[in-house]
DNA sequence: CTGAAAGCGCTTACAG
DNA sequence: CTGAAAGCGCTTACAG
């Protein structure tokens, strides 16, 4: 087996204590002890158990992440800053995919608590009050990613996307675009969905230009559902020069059905996306989307998971400057 | 704090070895105990800590993942599965991003071995000795992903990366091609570059075609070298008539540059990827690719780990099937 | 059918 | 400066 603090100690000829303590840099010995212990472990390749030590310091230097599709393009680059942070803090993540399934996030949420992490990681789902209640009674911090709540003690953090999404729409129309149709994500959703459309909406009030039900249309955020809704809209609402999807992957799915339709991009429609992810520059025209800084938002709240967990204090949420990142998808109209 | 075992044996007037016993139905009770117990159980709520648990019976149910870039589509898609099978079978994953950083990775192989992990997943990394003799001293099973190495006891799960890029140049043949350039990857890799190339050219000599040392270009696998890696060709090579690049993402920076340069494809020039990832579907036009069941052999791997972990044998090394998906880059000559 | 006790590998007062 | 001992929350022989 490993060897453990007694093999070292023995070795060494000291009590595993002092072992202990100069593992800790805590002081208290002198350094004639120090200088054994150290080469003792060091000839034993000896390396202390984390999960001894978990137990004893109720610490397990671990958090958890609840995707609810770690496969996604949105949810690796959130991964990566997150995974960015945690290590360079001496923490590791266990990862959790949920699949958008309810039963799954609660399975998840007790099987974190009983590997008794320090704090959990909840993303791009709605905190339910069956999830909160659960959350409480583990009594260990959490904050929520690209999510939002109103229970007590749990900061998010977040674009605003009411505003972002009346920036993007607003930057149509300041182009000249007046007939802008909305590829929508989830009906419904309080976080991703309502808050888009509404900015949509607003955009288009403050520019005096009516709002048409037709050019409002629903997807589930995915690139076929965004395929999908561009279908229904160039034949229900051919007369639409723009289109705004709430996802990039939506908008990239509108841009192949369009250019499948014969359309040029931006020429003949305008297409604009949401999050920026690394895909929005790979695809042909390279597409003008509205930027959520993922990895940043990954690492910030990782930042603000493990501020709470080592101080106990509630960390404030925060909300992230978007940007509107232009490419090649949408053209003036003059 | 949460309740322990302690506090439902008091609780439920028994002996905290009892209360064990009921949590695993290890029968020796009488019924009315059992209830008892169950009953103290959901009342506290009590949850067993695993730690407590792993301590002594030196397992943790994790699995520690090392991925060179947790970002990567291509990381992502082998997660999912990874995830899928992993949970399925009571066994959490701690993630790693080496950064294909030595470095980080001598040093996520240490915290691994600290977090007392069960077992771990290796990828798209070849297993350096350093690594393999720290490996060796944790006596803990790994498997290798998408790579390969003549170290005993390590098994590997992969698609034959030789036979693969052979079976992608022929087909690009058989569609008439004769002037076909190759991207390929990070330069000397053994495992995702060296073949590839080999099969590349095995494949030409197959059809009596020469090989061409100017055709022949490499990259790092990502997005950016394979736009560079195409301006070259255009330039230096601008008779090809087929590109085929070792990574989707290659592929994809090459789809790019070839048509900002004006060309279409595949009118004007063929190209074909390797991978599969979701991405290849969803450009313009959707990529002619060879397919690694990515999520499949993340799956694999996971099962071939887990059974490592729990009966003591050594797996053997798979080779999954790959596949030729016909989309619309590649056009037949004729 | 049930409990007392040892022990997993550590940390941390406490005493000297 | 150093060590003996208690204890973290469990599991598992062992004894009855």
């Amino acid at each position: 087996m490993n060897p453990t603090i007694k093999d070292v100690a023995q070795k060494a000829n000291v009590s595993i204590a002092t072992v202990s303590r100069v593992l800790h840099n805590l002081g208290g010995y002198s350094d004639k002890t120090k200088q054994k212990v150290d080469q003792t472990i060091k000839e034993l390749k000896y390396q202390p158990n984390a999960i001894a030590r978990g137990l004893i310091n109720k610490r397990t230097q671990t958090i958890g992440v609840l995707f609810p599709d770690v496969s996604s393009a949105f949810s690796s680059d959130l991964l990566h800053g997150i995974d960015e942070f945690v290590h360079n803090h001496n923490y590791s993540v266990v990862v959790c995919n949920t699949d958008q399934d309810g039963k799954r996030t609660l399975k998840y949420l007790q099987l974190l608590r009983e590997k008794q992490v320090d704090g959990i990681l909840f993303s791009s789902e709605a905190l339910k009050k069956e999830y909160y209640d659960l959350l409480e009674d583990m009594r260990i911090p959490v904050v929520l990613i690209s999510s939002q709540t109103d229970f007590p003690n749990v900061p998010y953090v977040k674009i605003n996307d009411f505003q972002a999404a009346y920036d993007a729409v607003d930057y149509l129309i300041i182009k000249g675009h007046r007939r802008i149709a909305m590829i929508s994500g989830t009906r419904g959703d309080p976080i991703a969905g309502t808050p888009r459309i509404e900015g949509y909406r607003k955009a288009l009030e403050a520019h005096g230009i009516a709002f048409n039900s037709s050019y409002l249309t629903y997807g589930d955020f995915m690139y076929e559902s965004g395929s999908r809704a561009m279908k229904t809209i160039l034949q229900k609402a051919p007369e639409v020069t723009a289109v705004f999807a709430a996802s990039d992957e939506m908008a990239i799915g509108a841009l192949s059905t369009a250019i499948q339709h014969g359309l040029n991009v931006p020429e003949d429609i305008s297409i604009m996306g949401y999050d920026d992810l690394r895909l929005a520059r790979m695809v042909n025209p390279p597409l003008t989307t509205v930027r959520q800084p993922l990895h940043d938002i990954g690492m910030i709240a990782s930042e603000k998971l493990i501020h709470m967990i080592e101080s106990g204090e509630i960390a404030q949420s925060q909300i992230c400057a978007h940007s509107i990142v232009e490419r090649q998808t949408v053209r003036t109209i003059t």
